[in-house]
DNA sequence: ACAGTTGTTCGGAG
DNA sequence: ACTCCGAACAACTG
């Protein structure tokens, strides 16, 4: 469920069992209606290793200083899986075959992910519009961003060119956590709330982090866990609710959210 | 069987 | 030119 935390997560794999090794070449599946990197991209890889990963939002680096890079999003059902030999996992569409047995695998049943071959990760964002990473944002920065938003408060903090990393699951989570509706205007909120919703961020992100996107392990006063309409709010005696927000589903409590 | 879905992109309206 | 909204995208899961 790859939102920024588990962009993070799978990005710390690549860490742990795919760094410094020389690629040998790619794996390919199915892979009708994924963009994937062709024939002449792939093979500037060939050779190489990956020395080294970043994290920008939802978007994961993979490649060493002097590149290229491998730029990976998950969509909203791939993860990468490093795997040895043929234990490949279902719905794998391309993986990096490395020396000995090693592979990483990019699994995306829905086919709504992407993988790139690019120069550098900095010039890539800059052309992409990408905007600042929801973990590296600073205060100010957020308080212009989302208070000078006109729309639906959840659409902005869904916008990756506004700010990079949060979905449709952890913009809900900060919202109830700071008693905010999801459909309020950032314009209309003052710098009090702009910087509790700031704050919110911070933990959310940061616990989803600390326990590497293992959602058994959240908190029970948290909106995840209980996320369905009609269940008791964990924090006040409303109820959670669920409409339609920016095209996506939005669940918040009637009570504490204030709409 | 059929509805629902964690994300992005695009066209069109304002 | 920019912002915002809704629909479309593909294919799986419950």
């Amino acid at each position: 469920m790859p939102e920024l935390p588990e962009a993070e997560a799978n990005r710390r794999r690549i860490e742990a069992d795919a760094l410094n090794r020389t690629i040998e070449g790619f794996w390919l599946g199915d892979t009708e209606h994924v963009d994937i990197p062709g024939d002449n991209e792939r093979a500037r890889l060939v050779g190489r290793q990956i020395t080294e990963t970043r994290r920008h939002g939802k978007i994961i680096f993979a490649g060493s200083k002097s590149g290229p890079w491998l730029a990976v999003h998950l969509g909203m059902t791939g993860s990468l899986r490093p795997y040895d030999g043929e234990e490949r996992p279902e719905y794998t569409r391309i993986a990096v075959e490395f020396e000995g047995d090693r592979r990483l695998g990019f699994r995306d049943p829905r086919k709504f992910g992407w993988m790139k071959v690019i120069d550098d990760p900095e010039t890539y964002l800059a052309e992409d519009r990408v905007g600042p990473d929801a973990r590296q944002i600073g205060r100010d920065a957020f308080r212009e961003v989302i208070g000078g938003s006109g729309g639906a408060l959840k659409s902005a903090l869904m916008n990756q060119g506004k700010l990079a990393g949060l979905g449709n699951l952890w913009s809900d989570e900060m919202l109830f956590q700071t008693g905010v509706a999801p459909t309020a205007k950032g314009s209309d909120l003052d710098e009090e709330t702009l910087d509790a919703l700031f704050d919110a961020m911070g933990e959310v992100l940061g616990t989803l982090i600390e326990v590497n996107a293992d959602y058994s392990k959240l908190p029970s006063d948290w909106l995840k866990p209980g996320r369905k309409e009609g269940a008791d709010c964990p924090r006040c005696g409303g109820t959670i609710a669920k409409r339609k927000v920016g095209g996506r589903t939005a669940f918040y409590c009637d009570s504490h959210q204030g709409a």
